[in-house]
DNA sequence: TATTGTTATACTCTATAACTATA
DNA sequence: TATAGTTATAGAGTATAACAATA
């Protein structure tokens, strides 16, 4: 299946081809992630935030802190705790120190759930796609790198 | 099961810890690159939809063709070209072998915001953040091999 | 009858502002 | 006065179905 052929990228001359080589293939890759984990979700009848809610919870977290971490506008948080509180897979627990915090906890559904939904999720990985395992490591290795140089400079 | 209630459990046992390593990597990236192409498209008053396109757009291209081409339905694209179009970017040309078809083409004004469009993007790419030109280079590689891995199995 | 592009519509995701209860 | 969580609401993105023009 070749797709067009014919389709000449054109490139300005003043930028990076190398940064724009890696972008392209970059945004087909988090289309194709995307995609890959929303049928993951979709198979547990989850939607996408809630199986981003329940990937990153492990210990308890209060709310406000975890949104900002997932990136989530607390405003949202709210209804996709609700819906998964709903479904017995999380559940807010006050906090002794300070009763305007609620900390949220998996429950034993929820743990059991966050394993079959991340087990879908890495068997048939797009971005580990036709790379050995040497590979993959490289990978690994130089997005934990991006990642934590974006931690110190911009959040 | 095997561990215990309240203790911090990141990870599962039977998970790949590469490939999980490698997911919890990448979304943190996807959700950075998206936040820097949308605040790209913000500066030249664009949404994200017609970022896409203006980015993606080389050559006359049907329209139907290069809504799949980037992932969006026809009906999306209709009102993502219209505003493009409104704006003088990008023309509806008719298809003189096919009357149902139209091929889209950039206008001048449309190729020099584009070029506007990709200096931005590209010049502060959280993807690269922290990376040396080798690395960079080693990047763009195993991305271009997973792009190429999925054009094939799964379209 | 099938296909291209369009319209209408509904559903989800996300962000802003106002509210409550605490601090 | 400031903060954590919530509610209400509006905007943008996305998908399905029906439609007109054309094949």
């Amino acid at each position: 299946m070749e797709e067009g052929q014919d389709t000449v990228v054109v490139r300005d001359a003043d930028v990076d081809p190398v940064a724009a080589d890696a972008a392209d293939d970059f945004f087909v890759l988090l289309s194709r992630m995307r995609a890959h984990f929303l049928a993951c979700c979709a198979a547990l009848d989850l939607t996408s935030g809630m199986g981003s809610v329940l990937r990153g919870l492990s210990g308890p977290t209060p709310m406000r802190e975890f949104a900002r971490r997932l990136g989530y506008d607390p405003s949202n948080f709210t209804g996709i705790v609700d819906r998964l509180e709903q479904r017995g897979l999380v559940a807010r627990r006050p906090d002794p120190d300070d009763r305007r915090v609620r900390q949220l906890v998996l429950t034993d559904d929820g743990r059991t759930l966050r394993r079959d939904l991340e087990t879908r999720l890495l068997a048939d990985l797009p971005l580990f796609a036709g790379l050995d395992e040497p590979a993959r490591r490289t990978l690994r290795d130089l997005l934990r790198r991006a990642v934590a140089a974006g931690d110190g400079s911009a959040g």
